[in-house]
DNA sequence: GACAAAAATGAACATCGTTCAAAAAAAATT
DNA sequence: AATTTTTTTTGAACGATGTTCATTTTTGTC
């Protein structure tokens, strides 16, 4: 039969994307080698390009998981959180960043892969991404009940980018990066800050 | 004497960066190859490291360059602004976005440049980037006479980044981000939502 | 002009991602 | 069960890359 064929690259292919994974872990997104993945994950180098078209295509696969349990732990920061617009916003922004610092180089990834000119992102592989503004939309929402649905969808990938920006730039520790130690106060701060401001600009 | 020397050393480690600062506008920071740019500098490809230690120290001298640029273009972007705390941070976060937009390549190798893990950015290039909080702190303390100076500069810092967050993940043109269209508008949008959420809690 | 010191050169090396002819394994056929 | 055909796996080989260093070329000095 020939879904006993199927099942083996399967198998196969998460033996690699676990191999990868491990990889990123351990050496950072940039120290991902084919050579060091495949012996990982027991098989020849050439084996790799059987069940995935390139090295980038499998760091797509392991941001993808990544992606994945992301979302969950923002759904459930979100559904531990007061019911105030203003609490579910500081749940959901503090969730992002100990998610960040907890799967630093995962997370890292996210973000610093690039594919090769010419090529881009595979569809389904966008359409992850919108869980990160998904849960914060409807919160946003009750904060800016003047605003239209485009409006809204639009200031929302701006309040996400806005504390992604801090959070991204303290993790990479140089320049004018916060302090690890300030970043968690500081991204309370900056929630607090736009949400104060929305309520103000609401009243006009 | 051995100032003619020095000199010619200087003018082939200048044709370097500019040969270098050329190839990251023309195929961006990734597409930068050793062998391209001594052909472009007109120079043998082990004159390179006659001049500068690495590839890597060569981005270095073209972000070193960046920056000095930005600084300026900041500088004077306040010098035009209202006197409002609002009016200036308008004005800077509005120049940053358009020199984001005008020098891609170049702003995106500000961000997108990694040491080999080990080394680390010299310190004279790490305090060239102060100038991107310097030129705001300024205009958030009239903001925020409540808040001393420690938090004024972590807060500062923060926005920073928060402004960053929007303008990079939109010009990264995928998942999150902004579209470009809406950017100007949108960091206008999130300035005045800081602005006026700061102005409200200072009040307390 | 001959010699010494310094600088420039580019072939050679190690390390990548990727390919593909050959070997091994599996399936089909007789 | 043996043989043939098909499929899968393999790793040597290729091209591209950053970097090094013995050799060549240039410069400076007497």
């Amino acid at each position: 039969m020939s879904t006993a064929r199927e099942a083996k690259k399967a198998e196969l292919k998460k033996r690699l994307i676990d191999a990868a994974e491990a990889e990123i872990i351990e050496h950072g997104l940039a120290g991902l080698k084919a050579r060091a993945v495949t012996a990982r994950a027991g098989c020849a180098l050439g084996s790799l390009y059987t069940v995935v078209e390139d090295l980038d295509m499998l760091v797509i696969e392991v941001n993808s998981r990544t992606l994945t349990e992301l979302g969950a732990t923002l759904t459930d920061a979100v559904s531990k959180a007061g019911d105030t617009p203003q609490h579910a916003l500081q749940a959901l922004a503090l969730r992002y960043a100990d998610f960040a610092i907890a799967h630093q180089p995962l997370w890292l990834s996210l973000f610093e892969h690039r594919l090769p000119e010419g090529q881009d992102i595979p569809e389904w592989h966008k359409q992850e991404h919108a869980v990160l503004v998904e849960v914060i939309a409807p919160h946003l929402a009750k904060l800016r009940p003047d605003m239209t649905r485009e409006a809204l969808i639009l200031r929302t990938r701006t309040t996400f980018a806005a504390v992604h920006g801090v959070v991204y730039l303290a993790l990479q520790g140089r320049f004018v990066g916060v302090p690890m130690e300030a970043l968690k106060s500081e991204i309370a701060g900056l929630v607090e800050t736009l949400t104060a401001g929305a309520a103000q600009m609401t009243k006009d």
